[in-house]
DNA sequence: ATTTCACATTGATGATGATCGATACGATAG
DNA sequence: CTATCGTATCGATCATCATCAATGTGAAAT
């Protein structure tokens, strides 16, 4: 309905991103974008309750326990984890559907074909 | 090799993301952790031709030539973007599956109910 | 109350990264 | 060949971040 034609050589999209919708995003997926972090999820992810008591992540994950807490208080932060206190361990669960919303914007952009077919 | 048991209060898991596969996650992650490069394969994403000449980012995304051309070589590097030389210009289009690649590993772990049901 | 334990916060450090000016490279135009 | 234009690379700078030792906090046990 559009599609420029007075350009030599470049120039043609429609609308994508804007600034705030990217900078939202990015602050998610750099949430996901650590080693540590990812293995966190995933052992939560794929822990059989459900939740994953702090106390297992240095050992198994080999940082110290203020490290591991660092990156735990940023997947909080982020919405991909919450923190439920259980007696004077603190355990952590996946937030539903916190995952899902990012996946959603990914493929969002990713289901066309290159340039047709 | 795992599931441990001499513990008093703590842990109990199934296998999760080993270090190697969260490293390339993480790295791809991080390729895609920036606005401006989330504008960027936005732009090619919602392109109707599926490609952007690299001539359009600068004065789009407010971000100098060497910025734009630093972010493109990031996304090429992460298999992102595929990069085509035209003439003097340089288009880039969406490599295919990159993003479902991600999304799904994302996913793998995003679809349990939290506890039980 | 005191000790102990689990976790958070602080402060410091080394690494990574986003950004731009200057410059080099490569291709086209003259 | 020379000039021009689009893009990549270089070098530098400032910000962000992963990490840990030390310390603080808050709850449970004695």
């Amino acid at each position: 309905m559009f599609v420029v034609d007075e350009f030599e050589a470049c120039c043609v999209l429609t609308t994508p991103l804007d600034e705030d919708e990217a900078d939202r995003l990015a602050h998610q997926l750099k949430a996901l974008a650590d080693p540590v972090r990812l293995r966190i999820v995933s052992m939560v992810a794929t822990s059989n309750t459900g939740d994953v008591c702090a106390c297992d992540f240095p050992s198994i994950l080999d940082r110290s326990q203020p490290t591991i807490s660092h990156h735990l208080r940023q997947l909080v932060t982020a919405g991909i984890l919450a923190r439920e206190q259980r007696g004077k361990w603190a355990w952590f669960s996946l937030v539903p559907g916190a995952l899902d919303g990012i996946r959603a914007a990914l493929g969002e952009g990713a289901e066309r074909s290159p340039a047709d077919a």
